[in-house]
DNA sequence: ACGTCCCGCCAGGGG
DNA sequence: CCCCTGGCGGGACGT
């Protein structure tokens, strides 16, 4: 097929010269072994030799004989091709990529039908394909094997497997989602971010090898290979436990997709997952390097499968590969959790049956299901793992704070849920939603902001029982950027980049370093620079007007003032495009808490919510105070910083925000509410109250502008908006994006192996709470005090990541 | 120089 | 014992 014949007749007898007893001249493997450059040394005869000699090859060279002359005149010409000399042999050489084993995947599936009539089943023969397709047996096998773990094939005996296509891919990803959520896989993750971004910091220091710990806990899932029941898995007792290392590798690479979520796994972290959870070695660098590449294998079939598409995260490390998951949508396994919407809107009954409940979600959700749901069943586990750490701490009042992943995962998406209340907001009022040209991502998009509340994220309604967000508010969530999660920080779906801006900033102007700062681009993008434009131009065009209150009018306004073609642009931009635009609010004006309801109808409706919702009832009534006892004399106000939150696939409508509602105090239990801060304060208050970060009394100011404003130090570098500025900026803060410094120590301070261990609660405590602005937080600040682009101290940088989405 | 990953050796073990 | 399976990693190709 695409071997040339140009040459065949040619080489033929330049071969027949050399190696007159290459008899069968079917031997494809072998010739390789030849230096293409330097076909006639007598090193690459006897490799041919002793290739030939290999049983293996003599064997099935046999069978192929006797099989078909046809494949044979291919096989020779092949054979022939490869004694090519040089150039010639070069361009009839298929290329490398022509062998790739993506390709070859796509051949093969290209055999059997997604969806086969369950009535006439298809087998697939080994020698067969292998013999159509042209390719060794070997690489079959590698095929196989992650169709296998897709349950997309079985295996009936030797040789012969049953296709099934697609019909178990359901189940298949959902008991794998399942599988993944009890492998605290998440939480892994987020170590090993974590771990990643303190060596940059620390390259030769600590070999703290001690998130064993962490890990360990959870490994009751050894190598064991993730069955369905429903489908018949081998009829021959192949129970070889052992020889399963691909295929298991396999459905634990595609349980990383399916847990996370931004829904990206980059080739690095999965493959130290699954490592350390074989065993916990040292992170041997050859075994490191096998893995990785048994990755690509899996990759590459994946890919073909559709389910996986390659990316790149950038940062400034370098180029890190990185797959993101492009199939099917897997909604969080809960049997009995019942989305209100979901059994109202569902015509048919919903059974138990995946596959019925997919298709029902698929008609709430035109597209493939929303990301936000994939928080629920996660969230339950991660409440349990805090009753336990709280549970410790508390037996123990005196020892060093401890805590679990889980918790730290808690706490993060308590903050999390904290902004994304503000998005909520922003978006209950007459918010428009922009979504992605990409159909699938728009889609999505839009269905997750449509969705009725009580469709909401159940994260989020038990999560903060007392603060609900708007009924038709948008359930979209911020991704905040913790250094760890910075790594792949993609702001996928309704993601949203929040960064600390200078106070300055806050007052209204746009900060044109901001837009630098925090970049990601993709690749397919050509639109990002055209996004980026308008944006710029918009920047120069604003103008601060006053300083006052009003700030967060004239960020709305700001966001009015989104000229049209930009809007546009984006739309096109793809799924991955991240809009770069700067569209800020001081977040003290947009807590999005309309009329906080208590226990509303969106309480508990469905018995596991009902859990769930008890379960962080439990946890917010006891407070881990204990975890990190603050004074509050320490710790009276506090200024957390304004966020710079550039609104990645939603924009706002213009005459949105203008009436954001002011959260009523009422909501709030926190008596210090009385002293009525502003809507975001009182949330974040409240949040910190609960989780016991902060005692009831102490009150935590969210609104900069009301502080007192520490203005940044190069108010020169940020304030204002010029051609030249956009240049400089474009360098040096491109490079960097300084996430809040108290958002930074704060988390990593609970994180449980923290290296730097909480010294003393105040000093902690402060570090969390360090006040904005500052040449800290000033992102374009080319280096920091000390000369280097290192965070001195308190103060972290994360470097810029760019998710660059390459397709090939 | 590095990311990808093809190629095929060879050990295990099923039949 | 044959030979199917598939772990494994050297080293070539692509950029």
């Amino acid at each position: 097929l695409r071997t040339p014949l140009k040459q065949a007749a040619t080489s033929q007898l330049v071969l027949t010269e050399r190696q007159p007893d290459c008899q069968p001249l079917t031997t494809p493997p072998k010739p390789k072994d030849t230096p293409p450059a330097d076909p006639w040394t007598p090193t690459s005869n006897l490799k041919m030799l002793i290739s030939a000699a290999s049983p293996e090859i003599r064997s099935r060279e046999q069978r192929r004989q006797l099989s078909d002359s046809s494949s044979e005149v291919l096989q020779t010409k092949h054979c022939l091709q490869e004694r090519l000399l040089g150039d010639e042999y070069e361009k009839s050489q298929p290329s490398r990529k022509e062998k790739s084993l993506g390709l070859l995947c796509h051949k093969f599936l290209a055999r059997y039908p997604d969806y086969p009539s369950p009535s006439q089943k298809s087998y697939i023969c080994l020698d067969e394909v292998t013999e159509e397709l042209h390719v060794e047996r070997r690489r079959i096998y590698d095929i196989v094997n992650v169709l296998e773990s897709l349950h997309m094939v079985s295996r009936l005996a030797r040789n012969r497997y049953v296709w099934h296509g697609r019909h178990n891919l359901p189940q298949t990803l959902q008991a794998l989602r399942k599988v993944g959520e009890d492998n605290k896989y998440i939480q892994q993750i987020q170590m090993i971010k974590k771990r990643e971004y303190e060596h940059e910091f620390d390259p030769d220091g600590g070999r703290n090898e001690e998130m064993a710990s962490s890990f360990g806990s959870s490994e009751q899932s050894e190598m064991s290979f993730v069955e369905l029941p429903g489908v018949e898995f081998r009829a021959a007792s192949v129970n070889g436990r052992k020889y399963k290392s691909l295929r298991v590798m396999s459905q634990k690479f595609v349980m990383l997709f399916l847990v996370s979520t931004p829904q990206i796994v980059s080739l690095e972290v999965a493959a130290k997952i699954l490592i350390g959870e074989d065993q916990l070695e040292d992170l041997d660098k050859s075994k490191f390097k096998t893995k990785i590449r048994r990755l690509y294998d899996i990759a590459n079939v994946l890919s073909s499968l559709k389910l996986i598409k390659k990316v790149h995260v950038t940062e400034e490390r370098g180029r890190k590969p990185a797959f993101k998951w492009t199939g099917p949508e897997v909604l969080p396994n809960t049997q009995d959790t019942k989305l209100e919407a979901t059994s109202t809107t569902c015509a048919p009954p919903i059974s138990e049956s995946i596959p019925s409940k997919e298709q029902c979600s698929k008609a709430l959700f035109p597209s493939k299901g929303k990301q936000n749901f994939t928080r629920h069943s996660s969230l339950i586990k991660l409440v349990k793992s805090i009753e336990n750490d709280r549970r410790k701490i508390q037996s123990a009042p005196t020892s060093p704070v401890k805590i679990s992943a889980s918790t730290y995962l808690f706490l993060t998406f308590l903050l999390e849920t904290y902004f994304s209340l503000v998005l909520s907001q922003m978006a209950a009022e007459e918010m428009q939603v922009k979504c992605e040209a990409v159909p699938k991502a728009e889609a999505s998009q839009q269905a997750a902001l449509s969705q009725p509340l009580g469709v909401c994220p159940a994260s989020h309604s038990s999560v903060s029982p007392l603060i609900l967000p708007h009924p038709q508010s948008a359930v979209s969530y911020a991704i905040c950027l913790h250094p760890s999660q910075a790594h792949t920080v993609t702001t996928y779906s309704p993601g949203f980049m929040l960064q600390p801006l200078p106070c300055a900033n806050v007052t209204g102007i746009r900060s044109n370093n901001s837009k630098g700062l925090n970049k990601i681009s993709t690749e397919e993008g050509d639109t990002l620079r055209g996004a980026d434009e308008p944006a710029k131009s918009l920047a120069a065009e604003e103008r601060p007007e006053t300083k006052s209150k009003t700030s967060s009018q004239r960020c709305l306004k700001r966001s009015q003032a989104l000229p049209e073609n930009n809007l546009i642009k984006r739309r096109k931009s793809d799924e991955e495009s991240l809009d770069t635009s700067l569209t800020f609010f001081p977040s003290g004006y947009l807590i999005p808490l309309t009329h906080c309801t208590h226990g509303n109808k969106a309480e508990c409706s469905s018995k596991e919510k009902a859990g769930v919702c008890s379960v962080q009832h439990a946890a917010y009534s006891s407070p881990i105070a204990g975890v990190i006892p603050m004074p509050a004399s320490e710790v009276k106000t506090v200024n957390i910083p304004a966020f710079h939150i550039t609104p990645l696939n939603i924009m706002l409508s213009p005459n949105s925000i203008a009436a954001a509602p002011v959260l009523s105090n009422s909501c709030l239990n926190s008596s210090s509410a009385s002293s009525a801060p502003n809507p975001s304060s009182s949330a974040l208050n409240f949040m910190l109250q609960h989780i016991g970060l902060i005692p009831a009394g102490v009150q935590v100011a969210a609104n900069p502008v009301l502080q007192h404003v520490p203005v940044s130090s190069q108010p020169e570098n940020i304030n204002h908006s010029s051609g030249s500025t956009n240049v400089q900026e474009g360098k040096v803060s491109e490079k960097k994006f300084a996430p809040p410094a108290w958002w930074v120590d704060f988390l990593f301070s609970l994180q449980p192996s923290a290296p730097k261990e909480p010294q003393e609660p105040q000093a902690v405590t402060e570090n969390f709470f360090r006040t904005p602005g500052g040449p800290n937080t000033e992102p374009s600040q080319p280096a920091n005090s000390d000369g280097t682009q290192r965070p001195s101290q308190g103060t972290l940088y994360i470097p810029q990541r760019k998710l660059e989405v390459s397709e090939d």
